[in-house]
DNA sequence: CACGTCACG
DNA sequence: ACGTACGTGACGTGT
């Protein structure tokens, strides 16, 4: 007889929670429920080898509950947050095995199952794979269980071996002894052995209440005071048999999608399992030799090239035709790059190829940039589409010589043999991508209009780098510390104690405990003493200013004055590395050291900024985009009412507050525009009317009413917040204006919270992002200007909707035209963008 | 290495 | 009943 294998779905996912230990990725996703299902899930499928199968879920996921049980205020084990968040997953991960799903809107699972393998009883052999006694009761139909626990079969026979009692019985008995695992409460003070005894006595519930005198007083005061609960557990044991309209062959059981699989597996880093199931493609890396390229002739079409960064001067060239062999170039290389010009090169990290051309004064040549396809088509991936990262994802392994086994196959350098074997992974992975991008015109065009050519101008700027005035940081660095050194004396003053300010633990017990200050305002292990924390201390005690200000000038010295000097090369400026395939948004991101988080607030960011100057000749030009988000929000959004605000050049804020507080735009005061501004960054980040009141200070009550003026006033954002949301929901993922996509899966999430952060990014995604297409294309619109004008210009930063440039003085009019121009001109939008523009000798003063 | 904190947009 | 804004990078502390 075929098999059918009914599988109670929560029962997997508390079996997977429980028996096994915290898992999760590198990015912090828990696992272990995942990988737990689908280890169960696959035995099953490649053991028991059913012909039918379906998993069976509640209603609502894990995190159903009994109506009834509600109304008895019944109380169940809270359902693990863990198990919550890793539900989305196990559905994906059911669809990538292509495995029924039987979720039936006003049925239990448990009745769900039951009905179906009461239909199916007779012509199939019905298996029910559950580790819950409720569904017991099915193997006096013949239905047999597998307990996944226990690897066994449970029959009529097996129940009563088990557990005492006969399958027809079992509700009797689940009904005294409760269920803690399933949330059935059963009778209080009655165990399993009392219950078993009862049981094979009377036989039933009903009998035992009929025979209730002839027990000890005891139990006879706990059977009735827990009469109630016995008849309700009995309910909630009872299985119905209802009509369910699931065609048998709708569980058929299929061959997996070996794709979708994979996709999924690598994602929750199940690089085992890949292995196992050898899903990821092998890669035949017996052929790999490594060779010296000796000025050899290059016959292919189409080469592969790779540039380990060994040391700073030691420069190698590693590529390869079709993956055949892997050529070494140590010398020769302008001989080599003259070579393949005209070759169809691929590369996994084209900034530094770039870099290699410019400093062997090469032509520059076309190539495929691997990372940058690899981000467009997955920006939301956890790491910086490295050549290692884009080869794990693929393979769910790094070459790493010594630990792996392909090592005994190169004779050559250990770094080399390292790199040889991802470039010919590499080459696969090629192939795929770039049919991949090509499925999509969007991010074609991005990489070809916009990735691809900034790469080059970030390239530039990153050789360029920024003048920084040592000595004067210097100078100012021996104020600071003596600045430094009174507060901590005045600190310690106040509070009568010396303690390391810079520890939170240390300053939470001196202001919390020593000083008794208020009983805090949150706290999650230590309690907190975070500036917006001591913000609502600063009345009560006399040291919290000091405090702030002693945190301010600390940051400002540890993390930039003392920093910034040792990153001043030789030619007396700083390098920053901007990376391009970092970020969830498309935004840039920079890093040794950071110079897109340089303070500008308070005294000490203005004289930070001031260090960061023009060279000789030269002037700084600044030039930021004004509130380019909200812009993008009117646009996007093509509310009549933003737009018109902006058209007419008025006061955003302003203008937001006038509407939110029912007063003419003359009328608004700043606390009443400091207001409306929150609520206008509120609305582009997804904010809510907790959030929202925390921040203002006001009550949840006032933030909602706040909220619902604001989208009375502009009620096509209301709407296009909500299109966002419901385009996450089904395709899971957003786009921005140009096409480049964030995926969001976690917006299926049953977990309120993870869900809510989910619809808060989908909101969020499409604006940061579209500002960060706006400006890199700005960047590359401004570039090609300046150059076709032939100004003396450095393109220095880019600070997210800021430009910094450095531009011969004798032309820096005419260079504030053309950028402020291109910059305003990158789309043609309803909305106009506006951008405000300055110059002068050092970074503060351009910015002004 | 995680955490709390804080710098920027 | 709970916790609460999006995106980053870097520091010091403390396990």
């Amino acid at each position: 007889m075929k098999k059918l294998y009914l599988i109670d779905g929560s029962s997997f996912l508390y079996r997977a929670y429980f028996a096994l230990p915290y898992l999760s990725t590198k990015k912090g996703l828990p696992t272990r429920v995942v990988f737990g299902f689908f280890k169960m899930l696959n035995k099953i499928v490649t053991e028991h080898l059913p012909e039918y199968i379906a998993v069976i879920f509640d209603p609502k996921g894990p995190t159903f509950r009994h109506e009834m049980m509600k109304e008895y205020k019944v109380k169940r084990q809270p359902i693990p947050g863990e198990i919550i968040i890793q539900f989305p997953y196990v559905m994906r991960l059911l669809d990538a095995m292509n495995i029924k799903t039987i979720v039936k809107d006003g049925f239990e699972a448990d009745d769900v199952i039951a009905s179906i393998a009461l239909e199916h009883k007779d012509e199939l052999s019905v298996v029910v794979v559950t580790s819950d006694k409720d569904l017991y009761q099915l193997t006096k139909f013949g239905v047999v269980i597998w307990h996944p626990q226990k690897d066994r079969f449970i029959d009529d026979k097996a129940v009563k071996e088990l557990l005492g009692v006969l399958p027809s019985q079992l509700v009797d008995y689940l009904a005294l002894s409760g269920d803690t695992v399933d949330g059935i409460p059963g009778v209080k003070g009655i165990g399993e052995k009392t219950a078993l005894k009862l049981i094979n006595e009377f036989g039933s519930l009903e009998n035992i209440y009929e025979n209730i005198a002839k027990l000890p007083e005891r139990l006879q005061k706990l059977l009735l005071d827990g009469k109630e609960f016995a008849f309700l557990s009995r309910k909630l044991c009872e299985l119905k048999n209802e009509k369910i309209d699931i065609q048998i062959d709708e569980m058929q059981v299929k061959t997996f999608d070996d794709l979708k699989l994979l996709e999924l597996l690598k994602e929750l880093e199940f690089y085992d399992i890949i292995k196992e199931m050898q899903l990821g493609e092998t890669i035949d890396l017996s052929i790999l030799e490594i060779e010296n390229y000796n000025r050899k002739t290059i016959k292919s079409d189409v080469i592969y090239i790779s540039v380990p960064t060994i040391g700073d001067d030691k420069k190698i060239i590693l590529f390869t035709e079709d993956g055949k062999k892997i050529y070494k170039v140590t010398s020769e290389i302008e001989n080599f790059l003259q070579q393949i010009q005209n070759k169809k090169c691929y590369t996994s990290d084209g900034k530094h190829l770039i870099k290699i051309l410019i400093e062997c004064k090469s032509d520059f040549f076309d190539f495929f940039d691997l990372s940058l396809a690899s981000y467009l088509l997955n920006s939301a991936a956890n790491h910086m589409h490295t050549a290692e990262d884009i080869f794990r994802d693929e393979y769910g392994f790094i070459p790493e010589i010594g630990k792996n086994k392909i090592a005994s196959l190169f004779p050559e350098d250990e770094y080399e043999k390292k790199h040889a074997v991802l470039l010919k992974g590499l080459i696969n992975i090629s192939k795929k991508v770039v049919n991949k991008i090509n499925e999509d015109e969007q991010l074609l065009r991005l990489y070809n209009e916009i990735e691809k050519p900034l790469s080059v101008i970030l390239v530039k700027m990153e050789n360029w780098g920024i003048k920084v005035n040592v000595d004067y940081l210097k100078e100012i660095n021996e104020d600071l510390k003596l600045r430094l050194d009174e507060m901590e004396k005045k600190i310690y003053q106040l509070t009568g104690v010396e303690f390391n300010i810079n520890s939170p633990k240390q300053l939470a017990t001196v202001l919390y405990e020593k000083l008794g200050l208020k009983p805090v305002k949150k706290g999650k292990k230590s309690l907190s003493t975070a500036s917006d924390v001591l913000d609502e201390l600063y009345e009560s005690h006399s040291v919290i200013p000091l405090l702030l200000e002693y945190r301010n000038m600390a940051k400002i010295k540890n993390t930039y004055i003392d920093v910034l000097p040792n990153y001043v090369r030789h030619d007396g400026r700083i390098h920053t590395t901007f990376n391009q395939t970092l970020t969830a948004t498309g935004r840039l991101s920079s890093s040794n050291p950071n110079l897109q988080n340089i303070p500008i607030k308070y005294e000490w960011g203005e004289k930070l900024r001031k260090a960061f100057i023009a060279d000789d000749g030269y002037f700084l030009v600044s030039a930021d985009y004004s509130q380019i988000e909200i812009r993008i929000l009117a646009e996007l959004s093509q509310d009549e009412n933003l737009i018109e605000d902006f058209k007419k050049r008025r006061d955003i804020h302003t203008m937001t507050a006038a509407k939110i507080f029912g007063v003419i735009p003359d009328m608004v005061t700043k606390e009443m525009r400091r207001q409306a501004k929150t609520i206008n960054f509120g609305i582009l980040y997804g904010m809510g009317r907790y959030s929202l009141s925390r921040e203002l200070n006001i009550s949840a009550k006032d933030a909602e009413i706040f909220i619902n003026r604001y989208f009375e006033s502009y009620p096509k954002v209301k709407e296009y917040r909500e299109k966002l949301v419901a385009q996450a929901r089904q395709n899971k993922f957003v786009t921005t204006y140009f096409g480049r996509k964030r995926y969001i899966y976690e917006i299926d999430s049953p977990d309120h919270n993870v869900r809510q952060n989910a619809e808060r990014i989908a909101i969020n995604t499409p604006l940061q992002g579209t500002a960060a297409d706006i400006v890199k294309k700005a960047m590359i619109d401004v570039f090609k200007d300046l150059q076709e004008r032939r100004i003396v210009f450095k393109m220095l930063l880019q600070v997210h909707d800021e430009l910094l440039l450095e531009v011969e003085d004798v032309r820096t009019n005419e260079a504030i035209a053309v950028i402020k121009n291109k910059m305003e001109n990158v789309v043609d939008f309803n909305v106009p963008l506006e951008v405000k523009i300055g110059r002068g000798k050092n970074w503060y003063e351009a910015a002004m």
